[in-house]
DNA sequence: ATAATAGTGTCTCTCAGACAGTATGTG
DNA sequence: CACATACTGTCTGAGAGACACTATTAT
């Protein structure tokens, strides 16, 4: 294995060589080795959930290389020696599936560290989590041979009670399930349902984010008050859409970011 | 710098080399070679909360080593190549303040690896936050030349408004600031409060954390009631308890972990 | 007795859930 | 017209906030 051909000893286990108490702060960093830790492997993932056709949906992109090739993975790759976090991720989303997305749109979900999460080496993952309308279709680039989005139930996350058929590479079932929970929790405090639809927008579009993504009913009346009596989560434009019905009047998203008091589950 | 000191190559943006693309996955994987990507340092941070005479505190150490020497950090350090890195919390948590805590009481708070955030070389620490009744006084050792809680408002969390006297080393300030916004969301909707107080505890004990923690009063017989009527929160234990007045009822923590619905923070 | 803290009863207001009913479009 | 969807009004019950009142100890 490769710990067998590059070894990769445990370090002292306190800080104390080059004289870490004694000296200056100066000499002590002018002779610091980084080398002397273990080498473990830092790169950022992204779990970006979108909702199609009233399906809640999460991009992955097919491996081209080892390890796990040919299987589907969340997008994401090594940090590089000089970059912020959310910069690697925002970076990786776009160099694998070339979806753009503003890195102020990503929030830190998780990292993942497990010794042997990873066959090539010690492997820490830090993941993200974003949210979108995107209507664009992916490009494949990369360390990607392909991306696409999936439904969620279209894969195997038996976290979430999901048994599709597709498995993923590394331990990105158990990232995307708690990507996928934290989304589930945040509509209910936040304002975060209407990322997940296009400008202008309907109360039944809204709804439906809602619905597909904590995968219920919910009534309709009470919804919508409410949503309208909640102050900057939707702002009329005096548009309506045409529907199959009477038609609905278009909002935009306000400038509410938290509801208070918060759109609750139905509990079983 | 350390950077000139010890080239730090920024690796090829693809993970390409070693036939990562053809050949079989085992002869890939023996062929591996973790050196070439970048040297990043992952550590282990611990943000260890607890409620003493009615103020809520941290837990920290007084640094025995450069970088930041004989300033007040997080106890934490580096993660070892084979330990998860929950284990690596708890076992920096232990030898630098002699604080043994479950790992199962750990939960992770944050991943933070913005460049220049330790002097030393690029370092992510996955930081952690636990909350305790400790009533025993922390032992340093190790990189620690002292350890002790801290008062929140003795510490400088500008993050949280808080302007005290002691300047924190690295970024710390800001993990603190996070960990204790954490806690206090996590007051409103899970049974938390009832970990930050010795069993058997009374109502006014457990009113007293949330006091402390939101940094509020609550109005004590709407306090009561709502606990009260939340099953699985606290069980009673048919203890009394000696106070200035008439003695109070004694409880222990119930099975509960959620609150259905939540105690909200008052707004302002 | 008074002081002090624990605990109960109850009124009001807000709001979620339920559902009936009205409005406005299409075929 | 029927039908479909959007939207409004209103009843009810749960629960938070406020506050008065009772209970049990110490001094």
């Amino acid at each position: 294995m490769n710990a067998g051909a590059v070894p990769n000893p445990t370090p002292p286990a306190d800080d104390t060589t080059h004289d870490a108490a004694s000296g200056t702060e100066a000499d002590f960093l002018a002779n610091y080795d980084p080398h002397k830790w273990p080498v473990i492997g830092v790169t950022a993932d992204v779990v970006l959930l979108t909702v199609r056709n009233g399906n809640l949906c999460v991009l992955l992109v097919e491996r081209a290389n080892h390890p796990h090739q040919g299987q589907w993975a969340l997008p994401g790759g090594f940090v590089d020696i000089a970059e912020d976090l959310d910069a690697a991720a925002q970076r990786e989303l776009a160099e694998e599936t070339g979806v753009a997305i503003e890195a102020n749109w990503l929030e830190q979900l998780k990292s993942y560290g497990t010794p042997g999460r990873d066959p090539r080496m010690r492997m820490v993952t830090v993941s993200y989590l974003a949210f979108t309308n995107v209507t664009q279709e992916p490009v494949a680039a990369d360390d990607a041979r392909n991306a696409r989005f999936f439904n969620l139930d279209e894969l195997a996350l038996p976290n979430l009670g999901i048994h599709g058929s597709t498995a993923l590479a590394f331990d990105h079932a158990e990232i995307i399930s708690d990507g996928v929970e934290r989304a589930r929790a945040k509509l209910e405090y936040t304002t975060l349902a209407a990322a997940f639809v296009d400008e202008p927008f309907t109360l039944a579009d809204l709804r439906g984010v809602y619905e597909s993504v904590w995968d219920i009913d919910l009534h309709e009346a009470n919804f919508r008050r409410k949503v309208i009596g909640t102050a900057g989560f939707v702002e009329a434009t005096g548009l309506t859409a045409k529907t199959d019905g009477r038609p609905a009047k278009l909002y935009r998203r306000g400038e509410a970011v938290r509801l208070h008091p918060p759109i609750l589950r139905p509990t079983d």
